[in-house]
DNA sequence: CGATTCGTTGACATGCTTCAAACTTCGTGG
DNA sequence: CCACGAAGTTTGAAGCATGTCAACGAATCG
């Protein structure tokens, strides 16, 4: 399995890496927000200018190849993150051995929230394809930059959970899986790009151990779905055709 | 139903009502932390000692009948609260009218988060008994007292919800109720109460629907949990005996 | 003391998991 | 470039945990 290759992976601490993808050592010009794809929502981005760009908040910002870890439950914290492009995969290890998907963080994304007060991780990140990653320093977040743009954050991540408890504790699995897609298509409008076409770049797996089934009920779930004429899947591509009947499968979501 | 009762409560504005019970309008003395039974571990005590005391973070502590709202989804967010006193419940309803149980807050436990960000609250809370609330106002916290104990708080709900998704994607239904319990059993031993005895200030309807359950289920679990012996279940008071024996059903609890 | 809410228990139905097998895709090395 | 093995995905059949329906008992409230 994949999942053995991770579960040993202290295989790639943020600072020394370059995982494995030709990289140059990024330049403060790299490091600009004005050179990431990502506009408008990017926390990151929102922090640099609400300081009136005196203050570079972007630290590092490294690429990842896709199977390599950004940080390991365990690791000391040092920052948060945020995905410039690609995708990355927040997990845990139960004691069983099996992996509990927690969340998938797409580009504008932040991810590593979970150690800001106990200065380990408690959770696992690897990437899931080739994905760039910005670094926010914890030290200057204390600091300085903590304001609207951050409480936002946090309650818009709080609000993601909210989604997740709702949907894990009282729908189906057509509802769970039409939640998820639902989910991912909003993610994606919201960072600019077309929202009927979701390219998964998790395994069924991986959508399974997130929404708590089994990997053959979501791949059924998905069949039904197509047969019904509401999408096509081909292999991990998503065309939706019918976004009202998606909703209306996926049931009661949280906006506010 | 009690529910219906509480669907269309807007029946408890936090500054206007007394709430049913006999409680005179708080005096400076009423309000200070030195009177509350909460000790090490209360945010509001917490950030009114990061400030040299030179503050009151506190601004109005209140008395909740069992059965009041603190706040309705659709409220203004104007701030956040500590349960000084008592216990709460969080939910948001679904469009069949069901609703799902967030979370449960005891002594200590800040609620009313989700709604930093978008100036409105998406869910409701409610006194499940006697209930004695402060209130921290939102402007304050965003001005000057946003530091490390702050940071705590929000990465420990986060660890919280870490497990209650982890719970709810993994876990069959004595492991769901052998977590629940064990968690309770932590907070009341958090702030130093005993920890062996758990009074359940909530109907097996709300456990349902926070572990994602039919009521039926939790009542026949929580009969297996009593007849293999390692607790002992009186109505709403639950006596531990085998503590380990739960950890050991509840399975995997993220702890850090 | 009724009325109502809450909790328990039993019987049955069902959606999901598990087990098993085949097919597809991808990576690697010959 | 093809061959091979590993990983990922799909599909079918069967078992089981949990939901649903129904009835009863217990506690609470006015």
């Amino acid at each position: 399995m994949a999942m053995q290759l991770q579960k040993t992976a202290v295989d790639n601490n943020f600072i020394p890496v370059t995982s494995g993808v030709g990289y140059a050592q990024p330049s403060l010009e790299v490091l600009s927000c004005h050179t990431c794809t990502i506009k408008g929502g990017c926390l990151a981005e929102q922090l640099t200018i609400a300081h009136n760009h005196s203050y570079q908040v972007v630290k590092n910002r490294k690429v990842f190849a896709k199977g390599k870890h950004i940080f390991c439950g365990g690791d000391d914290a040092k920052a948060i993150y945020v995905v410039s492009s690609g995708s990355v995969k927040s997990y845990m290890l139960m004691e069983n051995g099996e992996e509990q998907v927690l969340n998938f963080y797409m580009p504008g994304d932040v991810f590593g929230l979970d150690a800001m007060g106990s200065n380990c991780h408690i959770s696992s990140t690897v990437a899931l394809e080739t994905t760039t990653v910005c670094k926010l320093p914890l030290s200057d977040l204390q600091d300085r930059v903590l304001g609207q743009g951050f409480l936002n954050m946090i309650s818009e991540n709080m609000l993601r959970d909210h989604n997740l408890k709702l949907m894990l504790a009282s729908k189906d699995a057509d509802g769970r899986l039409a939640s998820f897609l639902v989910d991912m298509s909003k993610r994606i409008e919201k960072h600019g790009r077309c929202a009927d076409v979701i390219k998964l770049t998790m395994t069924r797996q991986d959508i399974a151990n997130h929404l708590g089934l089994a990997i053959e009920t979501v791949s059924r779930a998905l069949r039904r779905f197509q047969d019904s004429g509401m999408l096509d899947v081909t292999r991990r591509k998503v065309k939706i055709y019918d976004f009202n009947c998606l909703l209306a499968v996926a049931g009661t979501q949280v906006t506010c």
